[in-house]
DNA sequence: CAGGAGCGTTTAGGATATTGAACACATGAG
DNA sequence: CTCATGTGTTCAATATCCTAAACGCTCCTG
């Protein structure tokens, strides 16, 4: 096992999509200690390296555990999509929730009258995707369309944005965001 | 998982039956910091932990895995017990090399002229046994006696001792050595 | 362009871990 | 008994970690 605790600190923490100063905040500890631990340029006490997982959250024991080295898996059989439920919104992740990557891929299914809820949604990163089958009504930034089968879509997610399918079968997306928010 | 790193190191530490001098030799640390360690007046840097658990040898996932409140279990069949090669000797150990204990309790097989070696042994505790079947010639602290079935025998394990099997059917001992040396 | 907000990094100084040497106690040998 | 050797613990000094604040950078907005 590699002892580069950094790599490993800094691989969690992206794999969870938190900057340096949110993890710290989560944490109870600063930002500095965060990127000189990830640099190596110190070695955490095990009680602040346990405050820093606290915050992810995560064990220890899985800490070391984390296998760095391994070569990320490329086919995913449906059956071994990682299911999210959202309600009436099916969610179904590429990859896992712990598989270290820069980007989350979504296949997303509406029962009909399904949406994202009364809220917009607003995030960091970008997200992108195509339907796959039925229609759906998107609302971005103010603006909103309706996308029928191979119709697609990309936008910053700082924008304010809705899905909602209005119509009476279900609809199939497969989507992207990056930073992953799963 | 509790995180209390002083009791985890102590039970490993003493699962292997080695002083804190001793850890700190192999570790290349003092025993003064193994002490601080145990009695959890500071926490350990990663490195350190480190350290200290490579002069077991124990890697730090495991460490951090290692359930303290588990109650041991009492019953072992035979095929659970734990075998321990030694040429023409066969031992047995009830419990396996990493149960936290203060004592080996082991079932030896001496084949017809098997011995415990040339040298004569000697160790840190004492040890004690019964002979279940056939002969062993025993020799402790230039005392020597033959054991039969029914016999037994107790000594600490500084006196130098030797087992030997002069007879021609195989004979089973069994034993008890403390703090365990396996 | 300036300004703001986000990011990771760096630095000085206070807090803590770690060392090296001493201590107190127990056991076995002479 | 004394001495030697083992155990774990403690303490002052030093090395290291950790914090708070600043820095440089990029991206976005006006």
């Amino acid at each position: 096992m590699s002892l580069d605790v950094g790599a490993r600190l800094r691989a969690v923490r992206q794999m969870y999509g938190l900057s340096q100063r949110e993890l710290a905040k989560r944490a109870g500890v600063t930002n500095g200690l965060i990127s000189l631990i990830e640099q190596n340029r110190v070695s955490p006490s095990v009680s602040s390296l346990k405050k820093v997982l606290d915050g992810v959250p995560m064990a220890l024991a899985d800490f070391f555990t984390l296998d760095l080295t391994q070569k990320p898996p490329v086919f995913f059989p449906r059956e071994e999509l990682t299911e999210i439920g959202a309600g009436r919104v099916g969610l179904r992740l590429v990859g896992g929730r712990l598989a270290k990557r820069s980007m989350a891929i979504l296949h997303e299914h509406y029962e009909p009258g399904a949406d994202t809820g009364e809220e917009m949604l607003t995030h960091e990163g970008e997200e992108g995707g195509v339907v796959v089958r039925g229609r759906i009504e998107l609302t971005v930034g103010g603006e909103t369309r309706t996308l029928s089968a191979g119709d697609a879509y990309y936008f910053r997610s700082s924008l304010p944005h809705r899905f909602r399918n209005l119509s009476r079968e279900e609809c199939e997306i497969v989507s992207a965001s990056a930073p992953p928010t799963f």
